[in-house]
DNA sequence: GCACCATCACTACAATTGTAGCTTTATCAC
DNA sequence: GTGATAAAGCTACAATTGTAGTGATGGTGC
């Protein structure tokens, strides 16, 4: 599958909160960005007609929605993508940015560890 | 930066050979899927109209061309920007599918685990 | 010297995406 | 009931991207 940034951020915020209604997460938009509320409603009716979402139930005239992908299925989806066309073969600058430069909590650096031992004792 | 499936892949093919000519990397993508030289002539054209490689010199009436970027800095520059589009919060799915369920050779893993250990001792 | 053909340069077009205006409509408050 | 207004629905448009056709052109071989 294959999402654009703002229909991404979009269905980001309709998975954070199970449901969400385009008012809603036009604000919570707005608050980071000058954003018109008509372009963050196409965002919605791009997202229903690509069956990403779907209208959930009504409450007055606004209209609830609510995804009908997994979140992490649509991240592991764009990484896959993502992963084979800018690092096809080496991935040592992926690895390199990703640990030594991009700041991870301790806590995801021990998780990591945790990971890749486990992926030694196959 | 921003570059385009089809624009990294063409110079992706000029960084790895360090020069490249429009005939030599349409020959190279069309081994793989049916493309037409002037679908790749236009990459070119694209690449270099936005500074990313230039002309370095010609060889009867072909142009050599040649990146004016690091392949690295892209790639870093597009994880970048997709880290914090795709995995804004939680790494945990990012960290998962990467070692858990993307396919490291052994060496990786060992270099994965230096890093690791190094970002540790910090 | 000339013809041929590879390559270039230019143009075009449809699909997608971000952007937003405008019109309609349906609630809600009174 | 009626009017104000919020939300929906529709339309539009420019930029980008993948795609390729076409016509020009200039080396190269003979």
């Amino acid at each position: 599958m294959k999402l654009p940034p703002l229909e991404l951020e979009v269905l980001q915020h309709i998975c954070a909160a199970a449901t969400a209604t385009a008012p809603d997460v036009h604000a919570l938009i707005a608050q980071k960005r000058d954003t018109a509320y008509s372009t963050i409603k196409t965002a919605f009716d791009r997202l229903e007609k690509k069956g990403v979402i779907y209208r959930k139930s009504r409450v007055g005239r606004t209209t609830i929605y609510s995804a009908k992908v997994d979140e992490k299925s649509v991240q592991i989806s764009l990484l896959d993508d993502f992963l084979t066309r800018v690092f096809p073969k080496d991935k040592t600058p992926l690895f390199n940015t990703l640990i030594r430069d991009s700041s991870l909590s301790e806590d995801e650096v021990l998780y990591l560890k945790k990971l890749i031992e486990e992926k030694q004792g196959e």
